[in-house]
DNA sequence: TGCATATATTCCTATATAGGAATATATTTA
DNA sequence: TAAATATATTCCTATATAGGAATATATGCA
């Protein structure tokens, strides 16, 4: 079998820096495909390719102004990624973690004291 | 040109969902690779590959021991991820969405009475 | 209508999988 | 040393790119 599709899901859509690039962009709000291409100084098609990738993975969206094709963020579609990742963090973060024994140490505390 | 490789950055090892399992079930701490197969319905050799993108990328380490070799979590190779996705929080947590709102208010409050 | 601008699609190719099957390597133990 | 257990590697194949080049499609305007 191959590698799953770059379409399949937002962690795979999201596995190509100039894909991340895009949806960094598209932060500050809506922009043209010419737009976006030349400010991440890519051609047209290729950045049309992406478009097309990340709104499969419902990473963007689109609308139609004149001849102009403006693409916005839907960054609900990260959320999963956030989520999975996110329970890692005590393993770089060490505020969060002293937070944690914390807590832990509270919760045995009160499990005591029932 | 292809697709980047699996092993260029924790970004592409991760967009596999059994890799992502892998991690996933690695916080609970080290495990033999048999133990990883069984806990995951996995096979050995594909476990094994899998282990050794991810310890490629630097998303896990591994140690001998008698004829088992165990492995741990590196969490710390997920914090370009996590960086990266984290400042998409904002579309969709909206409570953290009013905190900027209130944080901005504040900030020009404090702007203005300079 | 005809031309310019904006965007999407198609064709092509080198490359890299993921997974199955078989096998090689390492370590322990009888 | 031989058998058993644990793990890694190799071989094979179908599949899906990313990017370049060329072209098709859509829209606006003179």
């Amino acid at each position: 079998m191959a590698r799953a599709s770059t379409t399949s899901d937002a962690f795979n859509a999201i596995a190509e820096p100039q894909r991340r690039a895009i949806l960094t962009l598209l932060v500050q709000g809506e922009r043209s495909v010419n737009d976006i291409a030349k400010t991440l100084s890519m051609n047209q098609p290729q950045t049309s390719k992406h478009l097309r990738v990340l709104k499969e993975v419902g990473l963007v969206e689109m609308r139609g102004s004149g001849q102009l094709r403006l693409y916005h963020l839907r960054g609900e579609g990260l959320k999963p990624v956030h989520d999975w990742v996110k329970s890692f963090e005590q393993f770089w973060n060490e505020r969060l973690d002293r937070l944690e024994t914390y807590l832990k140490e509270l919760q045995e505390k009160e499990s005591g004291e029932e």
